[in-house]
DNA sequence: CTGAAAGCGCTTACAG
DNA sequence: CTGAAAGCGCTTACAG
């Protein structure tokens, strides 16, 4: 360690450059260290601090689905909650991949200090053994025993089909992600419930999904457009935005009107959905708040204290533009 | 290590976690070996073994802007050409931040395999010393001696300033990003020598700035547009199609019609830009190809190969639509 | 083919 | 207040 060639010790240099000198280094000595740092433009290795320490100062998250602008949300409240003290890194799975326990014990070997996981697969935490501080974000269905935070999709999913019962729809169409993902599973079966009890149809041939790609949800539809007309559809619940703007490149190029011939739901209340033509209508769901409380949750665990209450839920809201609703 | 529970020395074991066992270790060692790896669920710890080697097996990957979802495509690239060798983990630099060399000397002490760095500070190279493998990606203007892959988006400018005046604009506004990246410098000037080669002219007060993001775009536009009609502007070409999307959004609310009134350009060719009412002209940039490229030289460098004629530079095309031509 | 040993760059009790 | 020393979990010459 070259740093020590301004006169001290490892040890000595090592107390400085953490700051826990205070009361426990000499100032004179404190002043030579850190000129010495300076002066060598020393940086801690942080390979050799952590094997020493047992743990990094790096907080993972491990996610999914990093094309969804949703995701930059989410990033931003993480990164807000974290501060400098820790330093996040991003793992991404392959497109349509959900985070797997065998991907992430390779992270593991990292040592990170902390542990993000954002909707991981069902089967996860079973194959996850020893995992250390780690939060589960948009994970539901995982139970109460692991910290997690979650968003009120099925609230929103009721919001959808009271929306689109009060606006006269008796038959209606779902267009799912097929990723497998837990929230998808949660929209829907939400939505499909609420329907049924609002004396609303979806019938079978009308459910179908897709991978979350403009252009595939596109071509689905075209597809499926046909049949889902002759059973009276005129309303189509897309599983997220990403969808439904598939649905409305495509109508646009049929010629199919709406919302006047086909109404269009998302979820995620994209950027784009505002300005969309016609507007469209979705659920809005706080991607900021969900990545801060997430992190708020994570350094509490760090810090070794009792966290409260789990899973935690954040609100969702319904936000009607044009494709449900003629201006 | 728990591991050599099963008979041997810790040397054995490493050699045989790490593939290097072929005629070294005896078969019946290797047997036993790896049988104690499977019960023990044995994880190579890569802090002990980085520190060790003196590299871990992790490429990071800095970049700003990640909301765009240009980014997941180049992300997409990246995991492609990287394999599974190394592990990707994405540095994100807070909104608006390009990603400093401060920040990435941080992520030095990680002791990654490579750095990919994307879209840096134009005084980035001056202030980090003694990289290692790097590769730098949409960086123009650093000059032929650093490993890059750039965009060439002049040729994209170019191409627009032509469509624009072809179809018979002479006056023209700019509506630029404000993060200072680089990339923007070029996409500008390219344009603005390009219009005034073809006599159409850019008024300075036609000339504004925006982050990044839908809303602030409609915005500024909203509040320069009656200058700019003025001053006889009929087309506006933006830095990217994320601040199109906001002038496409202002203008249907305020009712100004596209591309009558005024006709509308911007750069990225992201998915949306098929989908938006009217489709929206911009210049289409390769962003898996971008990435690929990039983590093939990374890959040449970590291996000591000598690179050939740098940057690379990747051609970019102009999709023409419905925000520039009427059907 | 195999194991004992040194060493990677740090941190942290522990003596002094 | 300070330094010598042990140890974090691995890898890699080096003897045998």
């Amino acid at each position: 360690m070259v740093a020590e060639r301004a006169g001290v010790s490892t040890a000595t240099v090592s107390l400085v450059a953490n700051g826990k000198a205070s009361g426990r280094v000499s100032a004179s000595n404190e002043i030579l260290v850190r000129e010495a740092i300076r002066e060598l433009g020393y940086v801690v290795d942080s390979i050799g601090s952590s094997l020493a320490r047992g743990v990094s100062n790096t907080v993972i998250m491990v996610a999914p689905d990093i094309s969804n602008p949703f995701f930059a949300m989410v990033i931003a409240g993480v990164r807000a909650a974290l501060g400098s003290e820790y330093q996040l890194l991003l793992s991404v799975t392959d497109a349509g991949q959900l985070p797997s326990a065998e991907n992430t014990r390779r992270l593991l070997g990292l040592r990170p200090a902390g542990l993000l996981v954002d909707a991981p697969d069902p089967t996860f935490l079973q194959e996850l053994s020893a995992p250390g501080p780690m939060v589960l974000l948009d994970a539901p269905g995982f139970g109460s025993d692991v910290p997690a935070v979650n968003l009120d999709v099925a609230q929103g999913a009721l919001a959808i089909a009271a929306h689109l019962s009060a606006t006269g729809h008796t038959t209606v169409a779902y267009l799912d992600g097929d990723t497998g993902t837990t929230t998808f599973d949660v929209r829907r079966e939400a939505f499909l419930t609420a329907a049924e009890e609002l004396g609303m149809s979806v019938p079978p041939e009308a459910q179908i999904a897709t991978t979350i790609n403009v252009g595939l949800a596109a071509n689905a539809f075209a597809t499926a457009w046909p049949s889902w007309k002759k059973a009276g559809v005129t309303a189509v619940v897309c599983a997220t935005d990403t969808h439904a703007y598939g649905i409305l490149q495509e109508a646009r190029a049929a010629g199919i009107l709406i919302p006047g011939e086909l109404a269009v739901t998302g979820f995620d209340d994209l950027p784009y959905s505002t300005t969309s033509s016609p507007g469209l209508t979705s659920v809005h769901l706080p991607g900021e708040l969900l990545g801060r409380r997430a992190a708020e949750q994570l350094l509490s665990l760090i810090a070794g204290e009792e966290l409260e209450q789990q899973p935690i839920t954040l609100e969702s809201s319904l936000m009607v533009r044009g494709s449900t609703l003629e201006p």
